[in-house]
DNA sequence: TGACATTATGTCATATCTGACATATAGTAG
DNA sequence: CTACTATATGTCAGATATGACATAATGTCA
């Protein structure tokens, strides 16, 4: 899917929400890089709403705390794999993937539970 | 993770369905596994049911047909972005990939639409 | 202020994934 | 049988992701 792209988006600082339009990026790209923000997203609610630090789940997930900064903020580096392996480590259902892929619960809810 | 684990599964031959029991497989790691190769028998429906060769699918994702044919064979050697990345070129929206990850649509439905 | 916990950012050696290629194995038609 | 198309399997050099580490922000509490 060549990379660089990826890496472009990035440094751009772009805003959150329909990637594509800047770039020559394909339509499958766009989605593929929808998602994984999303699940990005995911994954920082989550591990907040357990109260786990990254460092704390770094050891849970035999990665490291760096790695984990580096999901929650999106780097392109990051692998879908990785960022699902985290979820699941967190207790995420098949389902809640399912969610997360779709764009769900990507904001807050105002009256959230635990 | 270890990949080692993954790689004797392959060897095993091992039933489709509930892998984890038998070697010491976390949790996650066996849901992951589980969500890859449902991901890959949805990408084998998807494709023959669009009438796409490996070949012909192997040129849109810009891949070889011996990949396409490493991700419908479950091979431990690719990764979740790849699957999905082929779904998505294949036209699955973000729900077709969330039910695909639910393990939906693993089996051919008799009347299936087109 | 300092001491401490948490998160962010950058780099790098090594592990893993990838496309390409060769080759094998069906299946089908002539 | 041959020729052709589709799929499977193995290998490997090059690309990418990974954990580990250092270090910088950021926040909190006294």
């Amino acid at each position: 899917m060549k990379k660089s792209k990826r890496e472009k988006l990035k440094a751009a600082g772009w805003a959150v929400g329909s990637v594509q339009e800047f770039l020559g990026l394909s339509e499958s790209d766009a989605a593929l890089i929808e998602m994984k923000l999303s699940l990005s997203r995911s994954l920082r609610d989550r591990r907040q709403r357990h109260g786990v630090s990254q460092v704390e789940l770094a050891k849970r997930l035999r990665s490291s705390q760096s790695r984990i900064a580096k999901m929650e903020a999106g780097d392109p580096s990051v692998s879908m794999d990785l960022l699902v392996s985290s979820l699941l480590v967190l207790g995420a259902s098949a389902a809640d993937l399912a969610k997360a892929i779709r764009g769900g619960e990507g904001g807050k809810s105002r009256h959230a539970a635990a």
